[in-house]
DNA sequence: GTAAATTTGCAACAATGATGCGAAAATTTA
DNA sequence: TAAATTTTCGCATCATTGTTGCAAATTTAC
């Protein structure tokens, strides 16, 4: 059993072959990936609402995550293991290349808590620097 | 010469129905707007090209700016005195209430900075924050 | 007040995403 | 491993969001 099957099966999802294609995409690219990304690579293969349902389910059992952008793309990356079904708890910053447009999960960098105003009760917090990444430099 | 006409020459934009009224809007609202609830508020009177149009220009004049939100949908908020057209420095963290869903600009409270792993250089980050606002909790 | 510049509304189009449903594929059962 | 059951897929169809070109209307400048 591959890498691939090992993930799907742990997830309770069922080993279809968009599932396989799209998990594998994941695990070959080192950014993120936009749902126009994924259609591309997987070509003629899919249906477009398959590549939709199959982004959900990822995201629904917590083995992808989603990043919030400046532009209001949506972009998809790998969860470390701790994430669990409907409760993801990867809070690491995202950086997005104005260069390359790649987008990184900065894995190591923790979101910084920050004081808020008398009042307000923090629930999640997102983090997203733009900048250069370092292949650009 | 009310405020918004103020607003609007200081800015060299042409006084017009639209901006009147959807700048109207954003200084009577205490909270960030998406272009649907401008376009619920301001009825039948305009097109929605034209609302569409009328943030855009705003946006670019340095009169209001774009909150990254999670789940991709793009809010405005008003810019402090000190945005110019083409550069805007905002740079205070945002609060989504999960309770009411008002989306508050935390003026006061400005993005930390991170350290972040070599070779990286940062430009420009977001932090938005979710949790239950003063009003809610 | 008139000419020039800008903005508006309309039509048309593109991109993104959701849903219902029968056909196909995967998993379970025996 | 074949049949029964469950799940997923592909297609058609629709909704929402946002963009563009262009002629008509409005605003501004003179
Ligand atoms: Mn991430
Ligand atoms: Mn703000
Ligand atoms: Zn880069
Ligand atoms: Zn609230």
């Amino acid at each position: 059993m591959n890498q691939v099957e090992e993930i799907l099966k742990k997830n309770h999802l069922s080993v279809t072959g968009s599932r396989q294609k799209i998990m594998q995409l994941f695990l070959n690219s080192n950014g993120a990936l936009a749902h126009a990304d994924i259609e591309k690579k997987t070509g003629e293969s899919f249906d477009r609402v398959t590549v939709y349902r199959t982004l959900q389910s990822f995201v629904e059992k917590g083995i992808i995550h989603l990043i919030p952008t400046r532009d209001n793309s949506i972009k998809y990356a790998l969860c470390k293991d701790d994430c669990e079904a409907g409760h993801h708890h990867d809070n690491h910053v995202h950086f997005i290349c104005d260069e390359c447009s790649k987008t990184i999960c900065l894995d190591d960098v923790t979101v910084p808590q920050v004081k808020l105003p008398k009042g307000f009760t923090p629930q999640h917090a997102e983090m997203v620097v733009n900048g250069i990444c370092g292949e650009c430099k």
